[in-house]
DNA sequence: AAGTGGACCTGCTAGC
DNA sequence: TGCTAGCAGGTCCACT
């Protein structure tokens, strides 16, 4: 489910709820991608700082307590999300992480338990630190631009589909954005990254950029389960253009949409509108 | 060294 | 109707 827009969302919606709240339990339910490194009980106490997000990682700063300073990383993996509930109703079978404070109980609800809560002493310190070490830029940082997607690049011989979902272009674009990025841009999946002209590069950073805000700004993609914190669907997937719509007619031009796969993972784009 | 493929885990759906 | 293979929004790791 969840790429930067719906990561993004749901750390809004932590931030209004949760920023300055303290701590009073940590529920456990099934063992996540990893082990959250520290007793819960040491949590207790914490107060939570404002929550920070670093590519498809949601940051949640928290000071004093038994364990002191540090937070906890926390990523939704394919089928994570996060709710903040006024009140702890008994955790489902699908919740594996809960942060009971004074200003409600954030719950991480993820059936496939590919997400993590991983407990950090700091943001530059490991285990969080090793975590972040490879992701690229923020797509809305000034470093990121046309001029980085290209020099990045150059002699890149794998298609331009699969290396922007790498994350070390930049972070942010899963499968969803990238086809609906590289779509806008006018690209075909499969050119090789190496063979993007400049003028290319600039028109997919721009797209990047624009695809993300307009997907934040509709609240994220809803596929199946993702939820913000309140539990409201977002509605971006209602203006997908060629994500989840093979065999259907281009938006913009009637041909069919196809479906490929690279890198393992499902492609959609328009043979019409997008050129090699 | 870049690129590929497998692994992790569960639920849903399309197809027989 | 009922079973099963295949597929799903991510990312790490081992291997070529």
């Amino acid at each position: 489910m969840p790429e930067l827009p719906e990561v993004e969302v749901t750390r809004r919606g932590l931030a209004q709820r949760l920023t300055g709240a303290e701590v009073l339990a940590v529920r456990l339910g099934k063992p996540l991608r990893w082990p959250l490194g520290v007793a819960p009980q040491a949590l207790v106490g914490a107060r939570l700082g404002e929550p920070a997000r670093r590519g498809k990682y949601i940051w949640l700063a928290m000071a004093g307590g038994a364990q002191g300073q540090g937070g906890v990383l926390l990523h939704l993996g394919m089928s994570g999300s996060m709710q903040v509930l006024d009140q702890a109703t008994e955790a489902g079978p699908h919740d594996h992480f809960d942060l009971v404070t004074t200003q409600g109980v954030a719950r991480l609800t993820d059936p496939r338990r590919f997400g993590a809560a991983v407990w950090s002493p700091g943001l530059d310190q490991v285990p969080a630190a090793a975590l972040l070490a490879r992701l690229g830029p923020e797509p809305f940082d000034p470093v990121f631009g046309g001029a980085h997607l290209h020099a990045q690049t150059r002699g890149r011989r794998q298609a331009i589909k699969p290396v922007l979902m790498a994350g070390e272009l930049v972070v942010g674009a899963g499968n969803i954005y990238a086809c609906e990025a590289l779509f806008r841009a006018g690209i075909d999946p499969r050119l090789a990254a190496g063979r993007l002209s400049r003028p290319r590069c600039d028109r997919l950073a721009a797209e990047v950029q624009a695809v993300l805000a307009q997907a934040i700004e509709a609240g994220g993609s809803s596929l199946r389960d993702f939820k913000d914190t309140s539990g409201s669907q977002g509605h971006f997937q209602l203006m997908t253009q060629v994500y989840g719509r093979a065999g259907q007619p281009c938006r913009v031009c009637g041909t069919g949409v196809r479906k490929l796969v690279q890198a393992q993972r499902a492609t959609f784009f328009c043979p019409q509108c997008q050129k090699r």
